[in-house]
DNA sequence: TCTATAGATTTACACGCGTAAAAAAATTAT
DNA sequence: ATAATTTTTTTACGCGTGTAAATCTATAGA
């Protein structure tokens, strides 16, 4: 074997094909010929030669990285959702570039700007919601063609694809109301996630058509340590006579992990049979609802489905010449999925 | 507000410095006068410009690029570390790069490949243990500077550090043997991750300095989702009337996680006062530890002062001209965090 | 005031690849 | 076989910055 080859011209004659027609292949494989596209790739093993990829970006109309921002990676269901996207965005040829916003609007804009100077063919955004900011967010997505998902923002973006929280509320209460007394909603005061509001309105809808009182525990807390600020109100919940036999929806899974700790530890017993103290419910699936105690009923979301129109949206944004299309929004479907809690 | 400003060269027009000077103060800010720098950062206000991230990298021999590579991003645990991490790249003025190996070596390897095109000045890798592809890692770890953390592999990287197993290990036995029955170790039969063999073999020599039969719980089970290892491992150990009573040192929380989920499910109450019918332990504090039922005694690993380290030699390698250093090593101690389950 | 020196400027070339246009070659259709 | 079409090659320039060497300028110390 020889020295390592520097340059795609060193590479155009070792492998007998033109430096142009290298370029169009690491452009595109498909664009190729198949007989050359085979010869390339087998000149491509035996010498091990891969373009500079700062070289081959600088002059490209577009890159072929794709930006990825989710609003906190330390939460497994996002860290799950980038995964999945992640996947997805390598199987269609470009390259993801994965940050999180560590639950601040700050890193967010710093995220966006960070990406602006990569230059990125797109970005696939989960904002952060009410704390973002939205003007800049505007700014970004008129520079970039940006996709937004989980959490939407109007005016930002060309896209917006999430979870039908009005549908998958609607069927968690009334699951919960065939099954039991009637829930009380369980959320954050002044929640930071714009689904938290879809979910409330939601839940006060599917209870009024129900013919039902709806009831809200609107507890205190910022930030993004859900469980935490769940056991903590959910101590002082406990003590409370009035919430014995109670079925309790939290807006999501995490303030119920958080809720569930806290019944726990006061000693009441959580779940669907007749003897004990209390249901509870979450939303989102959360890879460790599996595992609280009692385990968690909750609602799946199909994020499946919301990464693979994401991307797919994407990439159409991308090829795509005419740049005025309609802004387009589609929700998908949530699952209940039954377990013990409730 | 003139229009947009495209180049180094304009910029250095319109500013009245010289480029060699603005191309010296964007790779090293500190590299040019006091007076000059408080003009040029002035005038990147004004005119908001940013270099061509491409062009920029393109010639320089170092890039300000840290790659990081973490075993599995929906590990809670992996997700802080990494926070962490990057918060303290981006503190030193680097850019850090995160990629997750999702638990399989072909996307290690995979990772660590497209980490080589964008020229990082170093990379900080926690590698996925045994199953690793160590000739690929060393291969790597050969052309650009490595340093290790979590997990070490042998004659890998330049520099390793991690958690003491043997006297966080040593640290729990002996505080479980104190305050109650001597633990038995429940754990995977083949683990992954080199620290469970550490952990083994620590168990072992702690229960012997003691004068204790040391006993271990060798589960079966593959991959990453320990938690339903745990689980249903677990069920079978609770129908088993011999553990009752015992107290059980799992070798990290997320097994406990699942450990707990089954004790719960059967019946069992688990935690440290006398009417309980099992003790167990985890190690790892991880994030979600504080909210089972019971919350989980269980160690926490020194991971600030792991991450410090880390990115601090990593810079000394970077900086460094003298490339032939010994192999640096060093094992931070855990903390015993002592909740209600054990 | 003079000199030593750190810092800035001028000049010039290099980096590795994208891309365009025209010519040549290979493939397919007639 | 010839014409029409697709694909590749040839040629040549541009991208925006890094970097080196020589020269000039500001600052500080004597």
């Amino acid at each position: 074997m020889g020295r390592k080859i520097k340059t795609m011209e060193e590479f155009a004659s070792l492998s007998g094909i033109s430096r142009p027609t290298l370029s169009k292949f690491f452009n595109d494989a498909q664009s190729v010929k198949k007989s050359t596209r085979l010869k390339i790739e087998q000149a491509i093993e035996k010498h091990d030669y891969r373009p500079n990829f700062y070289a081959m970006n600088q002059n490209r109309r577009k890159t072929k990285n794709i930006g990825l921002v989710v609003p906190n990676l330390t939460d497994p269901f996002f860290a799950g959702i980038a995964r999945k996207l992640e996947e997805l965005i390598v199987l269609s040829g470009y390259n993801p570039l994965l940050l999180s916003s560590h639950g601040g609007p700050e890193q967010e804009i710093a995220n966006l700007d960070s990406l602006r100077s990569i230059k990125p063919a797109g970005v696939l955004l989960a904002p952060l919601g009410r704390a973002s900011n939205v003007k800049k967010l505007k700014d970004f997505s008129a520079l970039v063609p940006t996709v937004l998902f989980d959490a939407n923002v109007e005016g930002v973006g060309e896209a917006f694809f999430g979870s039908d929280n009005h549908q998958s509320i609607g069927l968690m209460v009334d699951y919960l109301a065939r099954t039991g007394r009637p829930p009380k909603f369980f959320e954050m005061k002044d929640p930071i996630n714009p689904n938290a509001y879809k979910r409330r309105a939601a839940y006060i809808s599917a209870m009024e058509k129900l013919g039902l009182e709806p009831e809200l525990l609107q507890i205190k807390g910022d930030g993004w340590n859900f469980e935490e600020i769940g056991f903590a109100s959910g101590r002082q919940i406990m003590q409370d006579s009035k919430y014995r036999g109670a079925t309790i929806l939290c807006s999501n899974d995490r303030l119920a992990i958080g809720l569930l700790s806290a019944a726990y530890e006061s000693g009441l017993r959580v779940g669907h049979s007749a003897e004990c103290d209390l249901r509870v419910a979450g939303h989102d699936d959360h890879p460790f609802s599996r595992y609280t105690c009692p385990s968690l009923t909750t609602i799946a979301q199909d994020y499946d489905a919301i990464g693979e129109r994401s991307v797919s949206e994407m990439l159409k944004i991308i090829d795509g010449a005419n740049g005025i299309a309609e802004r387009s929004e589609e929700l998908f479907e949530g699952r209940l999925v039954m377990r013990s809690s409730a």
